[in-house]
DNA sequence: TCGATCCGTCTCAAG
DNA sequence: GACGGATCGA
């Protein structure tokens, strides 16, 4: 195809290889880009949009650009917005699917029954509800858990399907059948609400776009290419979704790796890129292969992997590289070893020179993290960990959230439910029923019910008196909206409710850090213009990854490491069972056991130089040990590319020497709390406590020339984000011996505690 | 109405 | 082992 080229090559063309042109200038008609795992994609990606802008083919605002993450997103708006200079406000239409989706439905609420301010219910919100339309319903919600019906529902929605489009069979699933009644009746909830959840965020506007064709030509008309990242990520409502919009002019390049499907079970179809060729007639179809991230052992050893798979479209990754280490992996006795083994080679790592920023700890799933954690803490391993639990799920922002919402929104039935007693006032579960009842005799929100209620004497004076002060606290606030910054504002409404107050009365170990939390939320809102705009930036994005200014390894889910990469990489837990996960094993079949295989493989790749994978002979899971045996995926690596090796008699001989050293083995066997063999839980549980001593020389070894900070001493109170208050025993340069009220005596590292 | 305690479940992954 | 929910006593 000749493109026209009023230069010989602008910048954003240079570098690029034969193959990334070519995804770059195809710019006409349907293309698929195959990108294989470091082959530059964001690159191409990138130069794609600016060359569209470059050549005037279209403005930034005429280009739909759907990513899956909010990472991915803000990653190729800066990039960009670097090649293309600071054009015309960034691109309006480049977002995750969620955020676009959300974006069109509040120019169009009105054609779903909605306004255009409606609110973005999360799971917890979701379920709260569902739970409410399940008790309504007389159905058993310990046979039929609310969790199964929001999945289900989730499910239904990822396809496409409404209510009304749910067939017997699939209603089946839940309640003997109910399913597609209750979802009907939760869409009817949602609307009097006037909310939505993240699966609506998509079929609603999937329902507008086929059933008004005025709102359809719009868009067709507006958006002259769309550009599709992760494609084998979309559900079937994603692919419709994108059809209709593409259908008119056809310019639609979705850009994917069929081995990097990993998300099937949020509904993704890898059939949707496999059949990318049939839905979209005279493709292009683009591969990019050659690799620019990772040695040729660590591409041998993840390619050694996929090819077990079937139904793939088939890549041949190759890199220029020269040949590096090979993949190592190593045995270990149990988790703890494990995580005292990643240390160590962390720390030899540092020795000589790498920077821990460069250095990655990906496990299969957030209940590996914990041991890891432990470990470092104890000896003084800077990490972070991503992901987890995010930000804006934590009980406090979403209790602080809720205050803002109901301020913003006084019909928000559900934000006025989760804090009406938060902190407690005196609103048991007998005034807030009387309160629903009220409400629905007449037809109003729940404040405005309580509001109304006041001048009633069905409460008890007492309870009237409570609600009096909430509801016209409630009142005040609103009233100070506009007269207020809304950071401002958030910090009055915390200490006015009483709630910064509940948190300080708290001595919890967790206290403190809740309270740190709200500090931060605050902090947060004055990036943003108004109080909607931040609490629409809260339900689809808030995440959690705030300061990267220090030197520490990241510690997170393969899921969030994809699309990363690392010099060294540490792949935890490769056991069955653990990954891949005994879910996958027990339902699913084939095609969950190839996800899982999709999964090693983007973990593996992953690693630019250095790639290391782990197994333990035991580990505990649900607080009982359980042995266990190699990942298949650990078998699957092929000799050639993989050193092996196994410590475990290293391990036995370092608990050999400080047996004498222990507190008696077998206390947690006589009190019966185990179930494997006895031997093997005092074993374990001797490398608990021993061990630290044997690192500690080395520890210090290293941080020597750290100087200590000057503000603690000894027997000073102290406050530990993990361990909670404690006292100074012991100060040795930067490292402290504290004697923990909850934890007992733990060495710990000085920047890790604060003053009590 | 609230707190303490016990019990069952759970943990695989984002927006 | 941890958390949420249910239950019970004050």
């Amino acid at each position: 195809m000749s493109v026209p080229a009023p230069q010989p090559d602008p910048p954003y063309l240079s570098g690029l290889n034969p193959p990334q042109r070519e995804a770059v200038l195809t710019t006409e008609g349907p293309v698929l880009v195959l990108a294989g795992a470091g082959t530059g994609k964001t690159a191409a990606l990138t130069a794609r949009l600016a060359h569209l802008v470059h050549t005037r083919r279209a403005w930034p605002s005429e280009i739909l650009a759907v990513t899956f993450t909010n990472k991915a997103a803000r990653e190729m708006k800066e990039r960009v917005g670097r090649l293309v200079g600071a054009v015309v406000e960034g691109m309006p239409w480049l977002g995750t699917f969620h955020a676009i989706g959300a974006k069109m439905l509040r120019r169009h609420a009105e054609l779903v029954g909605l306004q255009s301010n409606f609110t973005i219910l999360d799971t917890d919100d979701q379920l709260r509800l569902l739970k409410q339309l399940i008790t309504a319903a007389d159905i058993d919600e310990k046979r039929w858990p609310a969790r199964s019906l929001a999945g289900l529902i989730d499910r239904w929605k990822n396809r496409g399907w409404t209510p009304d489009q749910i067939d017997a069979a699939e209603s089946e699933a839940y309640a003997n059948g109910k399913g597609a009644a209750l979802y009907a009746a939760y869409q009817a909830r949602l609307k009097a609400l006037n909310a939505c959840d993240f699966g609506d965020l998509l079929l609603h506007m999937l329902v507008i776009l086929r059933t008004h064709r005025d709102v359809l030509d719009q868009y067709q008309q507006r958006f002259k290419y769309v550009l599709v990242d992760e494609y084998q990520d979309t559900n079937q409502a994603q692919y419709l979704w994108l059809r209709l919009l593409a259908q008119e002019r056809k310019n639609i390049c979705c850009v994917g790796d069929d081995d990097q499907s990993i998300y099937g079970w949020r509904g993704a179809e890898v059939g949707n890129i496999l059949r990318f060729e049939k839905d979209f007639p005279g493709a292009k179809i683009i591969r990019l292969e050659q690799n620019y991230r990772s040695t040729p052992h660590i591409l041998a050893a993840a390619s050694g992997v996929i090819a077990n798979n079937a139904g793939r479209l088939g890549k041949t990754l190759w890199t220029e590289h020269d040949a590096g280490d090979k993949v190592q992996v190593i045995g270990v006795w149990d988790g703890p070893e494990e995580a005292r083994r990643i240390g160590e080679e962390i720390e030899s790592a540092q020795r000589r020179g790498t920077r821990l920023d460069g250095v990655a700890i990906l496990v299969r799933a957030q209940f590996q993290t914990r041991e890891l954690e432990d470990r470092f803490i104890a000896i003084g391993l800077p990490y972070r960990i991503v992901g987890g639990f995010r930000f804006y799920e934590r009980a406090e922002i979403r209790d602080a959230l809720a205050y803002l919402r109901l301020i913003a929104q006084p019909a928000d039935d559900l934000a006025f439910e989760r804090i009406v007693n938060t902190p407690k006032r005196g609103l048991g579960d007998k005034a807030i029923a009387k309160i629903h009842g009220f409400a629905r005799a007449t037809g109003v929100p729940l404040l405005s019910a309580a509001a109304q209620m006041l001048d009633t004497d069905e409460l008890t004076p007492q309870a009237r008196r409570s609600l009096g002060n909430f509801v016209g606290d409630v009142a005040r606030w609103r009233g100070q909206l506009d007269a207020l910054p809304h950071p401002e504002l958030a910090r009055l409404v915390l200490d006015e409710s009483g709630y910064t107050a509940m948190l300080q009365a708290d001595r919890s170990a967790e206290s403190a850090g809740r309270l740190e939390n709200l500090t931060e939320l605050a902090r947060a809102m004055e990036e943003y213009e108004t109080l909607g705009a931040f609490l629409e930036h809260v339900s689809l994005v808030m995440d959690n990854d705030a300061a990267a200014d220090t030197d520490k390894v990241t510690i997170m889910t393969i899921h969030a490491a994809k699309g990363l990469e690392f010099d060294t990489v540490f792949l935890a837990g490769w056991e069955e069972g653990v990954f891949p996960s005994q879910r996958a094993l027990d339902e699913g079949g084939n095609a969950s056991l190839e996800e899982e295989r999709r999964l090693a493989y983007v973990a593996i790749t992953r690693a630019r130089r250095r790639c290391v994978i782990l197994h333990a002979a035991n580990r505990r899971i649900y607080g009982q040990w359980t042995s266990s045996i190699p990942s298949r995926f650990v078998g699957e690596l092929p000799d050639a590319h993989v050193d092996q090796e196994t410590t475990m008699t290293g391990g036995e001989s370092l608990w050999r020497a400080n047996w004498s050293e222990r507190a008696d083995p077998f206390a947690d066997v006589a009190r019966g709390n185990t179930r494997g063999p006895g031997w093997q839980r005092a074993m374990s549980g001797g490398f608990e406590r021993t061990a630290p001593r044997v690192v500690e020389a080395r520890a210090s070894a290293i941080s020597l020339g750290n100087r200590g900070r000057s503000d603690v001493e000894l027997g000073q109170r102290v406050f530990h984000s993990k361990f909670g208050y404690g006292t100074i025993a012991e100060i040795e340069g930067n490292k402290l011996e504290i004697d923990f009220e909850h934890a007992g005596r733990k060495r710990v590292l000085d920047s890790f505690v604060s003053l009590a």
